[in-house]
DNA sequence: GCCAACGTTGGC
DNA sequence: GCCAACGTTGGC
């Protein structure tokens, strides 16, 4: 090892690794009811971007505020459906912020305990980037090996906002025709 | 429409 | 802090 390996070792892990670095993108899955709003009304909203609210569950809540970052990418899933399944493909668009529903009291997501001084729930933009060339319905979710860890697939899954491996988002839009 | 699986609420 | 009751989700 030559001398001053380590000097010269620290300056090209400083032109290798900026403070600015671009983040890996992560992916998600959420869960939407077609009757209620789904991926082709995504799709048809302004900018094809709608705001993703409404969200009342703490773990849900956690990855929709902490976990996403601008730019990740979104399997839409259409729940309560017949069949239900994978639709289309979306991202996430700017940061998280206060879900305004929560200190509204005509909204049905009304929360009285929220205070705005430090908001209980967020919400995100979500755009939508493509529909899936073909439908991917839970059973072939399910049928495929690769995606038994997907918590969509689990029994009793409930959470609307889950986190998906590159992996599997890869298998999704594979099977999607993507 | 049924009902299993969860999460939340509230009495104690 | 326990846990029964209740409400909701979501597959089927």
């Amino acid at each position: 090892m030559p001398p001053g390996f380590g000097r010269y070792d620290a300056t090209t892990t400083m032109i290798l690794r900026p403070p600015m670095a671009p983040k890996k993108p992560r992916y998600w899955l959420v869960k939407s009811e077609p009757d209620v709003f789904g991926f082709a009304d995504l799709a048809a909203a302004p900018g094809a971007t709608t705001r993703w609210d409404g969200v009342r569950n703490h773990q849900a809540k956690l990855f929709l505020r902490d976990g996403m970052q601008a730019g990740d990418g979104v399997l839409y899933y259409h729940s309560n459906a017949d069949p239900s399944g994978v639709a289309g493909v979306a991202e996430v668009v700017g940061d998280a912020y206060a879900d305004p529903t929560q200190f509204d009291p005509a909204s049905p997501y009304f929360d009285p305990k929220a205070k705005p001084a430090a908001p209980t729930w967020f919400a995100r933009d979500l755009r939508a980037v493509a529909a899936l060339s073909r439908f991917v319905p839970l059973a072939q979710l399910k049928a495929a090996g690769k995606l038994a860890s997907m918590a969509v697939v689990q029994r009793g899954s409930r959470l609307s906002v889950t986190p998906v491996t590159p992996l599997e988002w890869r298998e999704v839009r594979r099977l999607g025709g993507l």
